[in-house]
DNA sequence: CCCCGATAAATTGTCAACAATCCGGTTAGC
DNA sequence: GCTAACCGGATTGTTGACAATTTATCGGGG
């Protein structure tokens, strides 16, 4: 999640660092982002905030309104939907990138990864299978070597992360989803191109489904 | 192809000044980007001009080393390659859910771009044919109504401008380009999700595959 | 009691000067 | 003749001050 190691008083540190505060949801949708409270809060100068206010606004994680200043910007659940669809599509060619070009060291590291998410399963350890989770994916990408697409699931899953959490909590989500995720590897270590991008395809689209169920159950259910 | 519509002197006009001016080749890759000199060319100020160029480092366009100023960014062939993999990606889920979405006006719309795009081969005007090419894919984009997706295609396509005349330019590769259209669009108007996404794939495979023909060609030609 | 205009505070937008850094050629030393 | 320290120009990085704009506050009239 890292993604650039600068000196953290620099501009591309600080955005780096407001990037970590918004994902994390230290700063919540639509608070303000007053530049001088920020250049105060993190010891930088105020034309560093300005700028990393304007490579997050080109980002999408942040709005700008002509003097008026920044606001972490909220995703509308419709917005949330998109993002997740755009994002199954793209990982579902990197899937199949990735079979293409799976070499024996990337076998081994994957089995490695889907047996620690099995135990993190189950010793009922979600935060771990959570990692688990990112890693693979994050794997995944690196095989296929496509870093296009690797660029854009980044920032893609920088506006997921929050929403994310409603999906894995569900009742019998952690079973399903290693079931999903095995048979993503195994389709990946057989270098098998049209299963691995099917098998990612359906892990994401059920993902999709669960988080559109969370979405309209928060909605009716009124929180 | 026009993102924003600001002020041309204010820091987000500069910057969707550079954009055009980047991907009409008016500046080459490689070239540098002197801050004082853009500064003076553009008459705003040297701030703008910063985070102006922030923004397009964010952007993928410009790429910055610390101290040592910003050069546009020059796409290897292997990054133009992943470029228009990631765009069939997205852009064969956009036809998907435009299909699902087309309503009896926009049916209309796109009857017209096809009447317009068989004028243009007809008539032989490869500028306008281009054009059409734009339009359709906008439309295409807006009926499906995924704006996250939209934004990314945007992005993408501004990497790609430079080298899609090589592929226009390629004999018989209008007619072929047409029929493709025309299939898309006729999928689009039966409201065939599936049809949509196939047409739309074969077209993209097909500009990929011209793509690296053009650009196998050109390493080996030499020049 | 509510609405409206004037004033003040807060915040962003703009700008120019200065400091730090890098790159070229040049010169001193071996 | 060659290497290495070194200087000068060019360019970016940093900072603070000031102008412009929006937002909040307050007082007076309807």
């Amino acid at each position: 999640m890292a993604r650039r190691s600068a000196r953290p008083d620099t501009a591309s540190g600080i955005t780096a660092r407001l990037r970590d505060a918004i994902t994390r949801g230290r700063l919540t949708p639509n608070e303000r982002l007053v530049e001088a409270d920020l250049a105060g809060r993190y010891g930088v100068n105020r034309a560093h905030v300005r700028t990393a206010l304007a490579m997050l606004d080109q980002e999408g994680l942040v709005v700008r309104e002509r003097n008026r200043g920044a606001r972490v910007r909220a995703i509308s659940d419709a917005e949330a939907l998109e993002i997740a669809e755009t994002r199954l599509a793209i990982e579902a060619m990197v899937a199949r990138q990735a079979a293409a070009r799976v070499t024996a060291a990337d076998r081994k590291t994957l089995r490695t990864i889907e047996a620690d998410m099995c135990a993190a399963v189950a010793g009922e350890d979600y935060s771990r299978f959570s990692r688990c989770n990112a890693t693979l994916h994050g794997e995944i990408r690196r095989i296929a070597g496509n870093s296009t697409a690797a660029r854009i699931l980044d920032t893609l899953k920088s506006h997921l992360v929050r929403l994310q959490y409603r999906v894995i909590l569900l009742p019998g989500r952690p079973q399903t989803s290693l079931a999903e995720h095995r048979a993503i590897i195994g389709a990946l270590c057989k270098g098998d191109a049209d299963a691995a991008e099917a098998a990612m395809r359906r892990h994401l689209t059920s993902f999709t489904r669960l988080l559109k169920h969370a979405i309209a159950a928060a909605a009716h259910g009124g929180f």
